[in-house]
DNA sequence: AGTATTTTGGCCCAACCTCGAACAAATCCG
DNA sequence: CGGATTTGTTCGAGGTTGGGCCAAAATACT
C-alpha cells in the first residue's frame, strides 16, 4: 500500500497500458530466456494475442530477437525469444584515487575490453583524455556507432538529477560537472553516480548470482571505509540528499577508536582494510595514508597480503582477520535489525577470507540481532574480482531500458 | 528507477489507466479540497472532459461529493469537490498490556467516541467482549452500516497477509488469529498491524501537521522501547519477516547497559522512559517492571511525573532528561545517517520535555552526522495527546481507499 | 497414408480509455 | 443586451486490452 506522492505523480495516457506490459515483457524475457510467446502470454496471464503485439514492438526496438525454435512433446514448436544484450554496448568508467578503469561492455555486463591508466585531477583535461581514449576504444572494436552511453563511477556525493559531483573529497573536487562536459566531448549519453551505490545497481540489474531475486535487499562493501547500499522493492534508497546507506559511521562503541570522519567507535573504525590492518601491526595506520601501507621492512602491504599470511597459517594474521569478521557481524546485525532485508551482499577484500571468518560473522549476528529469523538471513559474497564498480556503471546505461514506468 | 520484480508483477489491463487516475484525482481532491473540476484538470495536466468524468465516477462511489459553488473573479463559478470523511466510520482498536483502548472514528481520524476498559488476555474470550463492545458502540451513535472496519493495533509481530499474531510477548499470545475471529463476530473487514507500525501509517495517511509533504520519512516512538517506522516512497518498510525499524537494539556502546533484549549497550537501554527513570534514581528500574514504576516512598512514578518534576525546576530531574536527549540525538544520527530521510518525526512521553532538551538532541545529532544536511534534518514533534495508535488503527482500514493501485 | 488433435502465432472486432475540439451553461462587464 | 471568459459536458478519433477465430505446424491415432 504506497501512498500516492501529491506533489510529484504521473497520469496515465492511453500509451501507458501497453507501456506497461511491453516492459513487463521485456523483463519476463530477460529473466526466462528462451522462452515463446505463448509462454509468456501464460505467465502474464493475457491472451497471447497481446503478447503478439507486444513482442512484435519490442523486436522492432531491437531489445529482443528471435532465436531458435524449441522442442514441444505435441503441436508447432515454439520460436523462442532472447533479450538482446551480446550488440548493445555501453562503455563504464571508474574514476578512483590511485587509478582510472575504463570497460567496454554489453548490456548483461559482459566485458569486451579493459583499460586502466592514472588518474587525471584537473577536470576540464580529464574529459579531453577520457574522451579520446573513449573514441580509441570504440573504434579500435569498430562499435562505434553501436555504443548507448558512458557510464561513470566516482567516489563521492553525486546530485543524481543534475549529475554535478557535488563533493569528492579522495579527488580533491567540488560542484564538478563531469556529466554534461564528458556527454559533449563524446556526443554519447553519460550517467554519473557515486561508487558505493553503483555497486547495488550492478547487484540490482545485472546479478545472476545466488540471492538475485531478493527484491529488497542490502550491498555492505567493505574496504577503506564501509558503504551500504539499500534496495527497497527494486529501488536504490538514495535518501533526501543522496547520503542514505551511511552505515559505516553506525558506532559500535562511543568511546571506541578514532574514526576518520572525526567521531570515534564507528563500525568502519573497526572492520575497514586499515582497522584489520592496525591491528595486525599494532599500532594506529590511519594516519600513514589511505591506501598501500609501508611496512617497517620497506615495501607496500595490503589486506590481501594479511590476508594471504592467514591463509598460510600466521596465527596473528587469523586473528587479525577473525576479530574483524566478530564485528562485520555485530555491525551487519545493525543493519539486520533496522532494516529486515530478504538478504545481504558482502564485497571487498576481506571476503577473499570468508572461509575463515564465515562462522565467527555468522555468530556475532546471531549475539545481536532480535529475531531467529533475522540472525538466518541469507549473506552472499559479492566476489570483487568482477569489477563490481565497473559493471556497476555499465548498469547505469542498462538498466533504463528495463525499468519500470513511472506510475501513479 | 525501479526494477520490475519478475515474480510478482501486475499487469496493465484496458481498465488500469482509468484506475490509476482516478485514484490521482482522489488524492488531489483530498489534498487539495476544496477544490474544482477545472483546478484537478490544470494539476493533473489532461482535459476537463476526462476530469468529469472521473469525478462522476468517483462521486458515484460515494468517494467525494459535490459543495459550494466557490468564487470566481471572471465567467462560470466553480462547483467546489470535497472528499467523504466525515460520514465513512471505522473502529479503531488499541490491544495493549495496561488497557484496551476503542475510538469510533470517521476516515480523518477525527473522534466520535472513546472508551477503554481493561485487557482480556484469552484470546477468545476477548473477541467475544470486543465483538459485543463494537456492536454496542455502533448501535449507540445509530452508525451500524456505515461502518467500514476495524483496525486493530497490537504489540508484537504480526503477519500482515494472514492476519495472524506470531507473538506479542507483553500478551503472552503466539499464533493468535484475532483477525479473522472478529471479522466473524462482528461481520466487518478487520485489519491487525504492530503498534509501532501503525503510529508510521497514521503519519503517513493522516498527518496533517508539518512535514506531512515528506514522502521518506521515519518515525522515532519513544516509550517502553524504542520503535521505528520506516516510509519510503510513501510505502512502510515491513521487512522480510515483518521486523524492519528494529533501530532500538542498535548499540551505542556493546559495553553499555543491560537491555531488556538480552544484549548490552542498546540505544533503548539509554533512552527508554525505564532508562530515564532509572538515572534519575541511580539505580536499575528495568527489573522491577515495565510499567509504572514504584518509588522509595510508596506511590507510582512515571515518566510523566519525572518530567513534571523537571520542568518545576527540579535540577537532577533536569539532567536526566537532558542525558536522555543527548543520547536520543546520538541515536538519531544513526538512523539518519543509514537512512537520510526527508524529515523525522518523534513521538513518545519525553516529547513532553522538548523544550528541555531540543538543542541537545540537536547538538548530539551533528556530533555524528556526515553532512550538514543530514545534521539539519527537519525533526518534527508527533505528539502523543491525539492516541497515535488508534489514530493509525483507523489509517488501517482508510488507507485502503486512497492507495496506489499495484502497477508493473 | 490420412485424419484428428494439440499447440503456436497472427488477425479481427468489441469494449474501454485518453485526447482534442466543439458546445452548453453560468457569470461578469461595457 | 451582446461579447468575453470560465466551467463543465459531450462526442468522435485514435490507441489498448480481451476474447474468439483461423492458419500453420507438428504429433498421435486409425
Amino acid at each position: 500500500m504506497r501512498k500516492i506522492n501529491p506533489h510529484d505523480f504521473h497520469v496515465a495516457t492511453r500509451s501507458t497500458s501497453r507501456d506497461i506490459n511491453r516492459r513487463i515483457a521485456l523483463n519476463l524475457v530477460r529473466e526466462h530466456q528462451p522462452i515463446s510467446r505463448a509462454d509468456l502470454a501464460r505467465r502474464m496471464r493475457v491472451t497471447r494475442g497481446i503478447v503478439s503485439v507486444l513482442v512484435n514492438e519490442l523486436i522492432g526496438e531491437g531489445l529482443i530477437y528471435e532465436g531458435a525454435t524449441g522442442e514441444a512433446a505435441r503441436g508447432r514448436k515454439p520460436t523462442f525469444l532472447h533479450v538482446k544484450t551480446r550488440d548493445r554496448l555501453c562503455i563504464a568508467l571508474d574514476v578512483r584515487f590511485s587509478r582510472t578503469f575504463m570497460m567496454l561492455c554489453d548490456f548483461s555486463g559482459h566485458q569486451l575490453a579493459l583499460e586502466m591508466f592514472s588518474t587525471i585531477f584537473d577536470p576540464a583535461e580529464l574529459v579531453r583524455d577520457l574522451a579520446s581514449r573513449v573514441r580509441r576504444m570504440l573504434n579500435s572494436h569498430g562499435v562505434d556507432s553501436r555504443c548507448e552511453g558512458i557510464g561513470v563511477a566516482v567516489p563521492g556525493m553525486v546530485d543524481h538529477r543534475t549529475g554535478r559531483i557535488l563533493n569528492a573529497p579522495t579527488l580533491g573536487w567540488k560542484q564538478v560537472d563531469l556529466r554534461d562536459a564528458l556527454a559533449q566531448a563524446t556526443g554519447l549519453p553519460v550517467h554519473i553516480e557515486n561508487a558505493a551505490k553503483v555497486c547495488v545497481l550492478a547487484q540490482t540489474w545485472l546479478g545472476r548470482s545466488r540471492g538475485s531475486t531478493a527484491h529488497s535487499f542490502v550491498h555492505v562493501s567493505v574496504s577503506d571505509g564501509v558503504g551500504v547500499g539499500i534496495v527497497f522493492n527494486g529501488e536504490l534508497v538514495r535518501g533526501h540528499d543522496n547520503t542514505a546507506g551511511e552505515f559505516g559511521h553506525v558506532p559500535l562503541s562511543l568511546d571506541g577508536p578514532k574514526c576518520m570522519c572525526g567521531a570515534s567507535g564507528c563500525w568502519e573504525a573497526y572492520v575497514s582494510n586499515i582497522a584489520t590492518l592496525s591491528r595486525y601491526f599494532g599500532r594506529d595506520l590511519s594516519k600513514i595514508g589511505p591506501k598501500p601501507l609501508v611496512e617497517a621492512n620497506g615495501g607496500t602491504f595490503t589486506i590481501a597480503d594479511l590476508i594471504a599470511r592467514a591463509h598460510s597459517g600466521d596465527a596473528k594474521a587469523v586473528l587479525a582477520v577473525q576479530s574483524t569478521g566478530r564485528y562485520l557481524g555485530l555491525g551487519l546485525a545493525t543493519v539486520i535489525n533496522a532494516l529486515n532485508p530478504d538478504c545481504v551482499f558482502v564485497g571487498g577484500e576481506i571476503t577473499t577470507a570468508w572461509d575463515l571468518i564465515e562462522s565467527i560473522v555468522r555468530s556475532s549476528l546471531a549475539e545481536r540481532t532480535l529475531t531467529e529469523a533475522a540472525a538466518n538471513t541469507a549473506i552472499h559474497i559479492a566476489s570483487a574480482v568482477e569489477y563490481p564498480r565497473l559493471r556497476g556503471a555499465a548498469a547505469l546505461v542498462a538498466a533504463p531500458t528495463f525499468a519500470a514506468p513511472r506510475i501513479a
